[in-house]
Formats: structure tokens, C-alpha cells, sequence
DNA sequence: GGCCGTAGTTGAACGTGTTCAAAACTGCCG
DNA sequence: CGGCAGTTTTGAACACGTTCAACTACGGCC
């Protein structure tokens, strides 16, 4: 992912000093007081040293992606099963991704300046996103499938991609809200659920057939274009 | 807009000599390679003067928004109550948009490469972006205004946001789109004003009333937020 | 006409992300 | 041990966006 050929023990040492002095950085301090040169010192590390691990300050971004999937995924499946409906499974999944970057959330607006820039590797769609946005996916198909409910099956089929896009909204409202503790996201959050999982059931009428599939065939060429 | 308290001619001379040097150089070479010292050299000014005039190089960008807009509006005007239904309606205005900015899709993805950050003016919900915004949106509501057909009330309303949003989406895909000219982009749009027009109309249907007026509640809240 | 304050203009300087040629280190083969 | 090919590390250098103290040109007032 990170062009690495066998790392020796000590070089992966090394990139992982500098991940974690990255991260704090971003913590402490936000995206551009997080200089490359701020994190090379308090890595112990020459500047031109962390471009040795990381391409681009950007792809150590990329890494803290994973870092809060990974943490994200660990919390959701510990108690996903305890949920048994879809309302009740989304909601939990939107709550922990929630609590799962706050700590983030001075710097995550910078973080994710360049969501909408297509040369970036920070765009959810570029290659470089892929590996996450898989992942991610991968969970969101988890929630769906094991609630209980009919859903017809293309709309199921497609369901994980839409609720993707649909928590990188919540992100992005997220990213802005500068309401105390995020209070107003959560109140979103809570909110579009209900309304997200309504509609859900209203497509899955009988007679939302043909527009649930010129609905769905569009999202299908919108994901394939990416 | 650009806090300008009454400049002299020949001061507005040079502000619009070097705003014209911008737009040129972004579409001749893109955004990046369009240096803000590159730009100063060729409006034939030094590179603080340039900074005189615009607060960033993003600033200069907020030009280009109200530049290719006022352009829009002209052509779209200009042949709009010749489409009575809706869909013309929209397909008119939409169709136009993406030629209208076309020849700037080299540098736009790098121009709207900060779309997504709170911070930056370029961002489309930002205190800066609210004059082309409103304008924007009241194009929109034009359109919706001389549709024939009934849509309710409430909908009727938040029909201009909900579009504008929607321009927004079709906007971030043509940046996306490495199809030669934007082909892809083209389609989308055409299939994608279809299937809103039929949205409009299946929300509009008796039954929905709970639905759309939860839906609409929430998109109240994001808008005020924004 | 001469002066003064403001509008307009300059270019050097700063800190940033990024690059690169060269140095230092490492493990291995003779 | 000696050298050699890699891997790892270094810091100077580059171009960029941006800032700022200083300079110049203009227009109104005495």
C-alpha cells in the first residue's frame, strides 16, 4: 500500500515512530501545525527520512484512515449482534464511528480538505482509498445482513455502497459542525437513520419497482466510473 | 465582496488585469502550474500587488465561480421559457451549466480541490461562497417557478436547495470524469434529471406527506447549519 | 504651486511541502 | 578482515503561497 518491499525490523521501527509522532501531531495540534518537519523531530528523524516511509504528507493521512477503521471495526463487531433490526444496527454502527474520531476532530477538517480533489489520495474514491473503502464496506454489509426484515435483493445488493455514501455525509457534516461535542451531528445522525431506513422501506414496495431499479442502475454506474 | 471601499479606475484597471491573467493561466495551464507569481508577471504587476487585490489565490477562484455563473444565467435566460415542463426545464439549465464550464475543466479539479474544506472560501456552504450561492439558487428557483404541473407547497419550497445540491453532486462527478468530454458526465446528467423529475413526482404523491415532511425537516436543520 | 495623507506598488523574506545527491549504515560473500 | 551492494538516513536546496515594511504616485487642500 505504502510501495514497502520487506521492511527490515528496524526500518518498520522506524515508519512507526514516525506514524505515531504524526498522529499526535494531528491530535495536538491540527492538520497544518502538524508540519512534516515538527514530525520528523519528534520522530528523532531527519525531514528527508519521513519521506523515505511516507510518499507525501498526504499518504500519512491515508494511514490514519485505516488506523480508525481498525478501531472502529474492533468496537461495532463486539456488540452488532446484540442489535437485531437494521434501524437499531445502523444506528449503532453511525454512534461508535462517531466516538471513533472525535478525537480527531481538530484537524479532521483539513484532514479531509482534499475529499473532493481527484488526484488526491485522500479522495474516498481514489485507488489509494480502495483498501479502506472496501473494508468499510465490507462492515456496512455486515449490518445489513444480519438484520432481520425483507429487502428485495438488488436493493440489498447495493445497499452497502449506498450507506457508505451515505456515512461519508455524515462525515462531511461532521468535519463542519461546530456545535459543542458535535451535539448537532448526533442529532443528524439520529435522525437520518430513522429517515434512511423509512425509505429503505419504502423502495422496497411492490410498486416501487421500476424506480428502485432506474434508481439503482444509476448508483451502479456512478460506482463503476470511480 | 472582495473588500474593495471604492477603488479608483485605474486601481480597478489593474484589480481586472490581473483577474484576466488568472482565468487565462488556470485554463491554459491548470491550477497548480498557475503560480501566483506566474500570474503577477503576466498582468504585468508585482507578486504583493497581486495580494493587494486578492486576498489568496483561492480569493482569485471566487472570481471564477461569479464569472462563469453570471455566464450561465445569461444563456439559460435567454431560452428558458421555452421549455414549459420540469424536465426541459432542468435538462435546459443543467445541459448548459456543464458547457458553460467546460473549457475550465483542466484546473477544476484543482480548483475545487478545497470544495470540502470548512475553512476555505471556495467551500460551496462557506460565508464567501453565499453571494454566487444565492444566486445560484435562485436561478434554480426560476426554474422551478415556471414549471407547469403541481408539486406541494412545502416541496415547492425546498425544491431550489434540493437542486442545488443536486448541481453540486453532478459538478463533483464532472470533475471525476476522464471520459473524453466528459461524455459520462453528460449521461449522468440526462438520466440522473429523469430520475429526479420522478422523485419529485412519487414525493408529491398524497400518501408521502409523512415522509417528505420528515425528509424536509432535515434538510432544513443541515441547510441552517451550513 | 507645494505639501500631505492615502491608495497603490514593490520585492525581499518567511515557512511550508517536497526532492535529491550524497553520506552512513547493514548484512553478506570472499 | 575487506570490500561491496543494497537499504536507510541526512540536510541542503527548490518553488510555492503568503506577509510586510518600505517606497512611489496620486489627488485634494491651503
Amino acid at each position: 500500500m505504502t510501495a514497502a518491499p520487506a521492511l527490515r525490523p528496524k526500518a518498520l521501527e522506524t515508519r512507526a515512530r514516525i506514524l505515531e509522532a504524526a498522529l499526535d501531531l494531528f491530535r495536538e495540534r491540527g492538520y497544518e501545525a502538524a508540519t512534516m518537519r515538527a514530525i520528523a523531530e519528534r520522530a528523532g528523524v531527519s525531514l528527508g527520512n519521513a519521506y523515505y516511509y511516507f510518499r507525501s504528507k498526504e499518504h500519512l493521512i491515508q494511514a490514519f484512515y485505516g488506523r480508525t477503521h481498525d478501531e472502529h471495526r474492533t468496537i461495532v463487531d463486539a456488540r452488532l449482534d446484540e442489535h437485531k433490526d437494521l434501524k437499531a444496527r445502523l444506528r449503532w454502527t453511525m454512534r461508535t464511528k462517531l466516538e471513533t474520531v472525535e478525537p480527531y476532530h481538530r484537524f479532521a477538517g483539513l484532514l479531509f480538505r482534499s475529499a473532493a480533489d481527484p488526484l488526491s489520495p485522500l479522495n474516498p474514491f481514489s485507488a489509494e482509498s480502495q483498501p479502506v473503502r472496501r473494508e468499510a464496506t465490507a462492515l456496512l454489509a455486515r449490518v445489513v445482513e444480519g438484520a432481520r426484515g425483507r429487502v428485495p435483493a438488488d436493493l440489498r445488493a447495493a445497499l452497502p455502497n449506498l450507506l457508505w455514501l451515505y456515512e461519508m455525509g455524515i462525515i462531511l457534516f461532521w468535519i463542519h459542525d461546530p456545535s459543542p461535542g458535535r451535539r448537532r451531528t448526533r442529532q443528524l445522525m439520529e435522525r437520518s437513520v430513522d429517515l434512511v431506513v423509512k425509505l429503505i422501506g419504502l423502495a422496497s414496495l411492490p410498486f416501487m419497482g421500476p424506480v428502485r431499479r432506474a434508481a439503482l442502475r444509476l448508483v451502479a454506474e456512478l460506482s463503476e466510473a470511480a
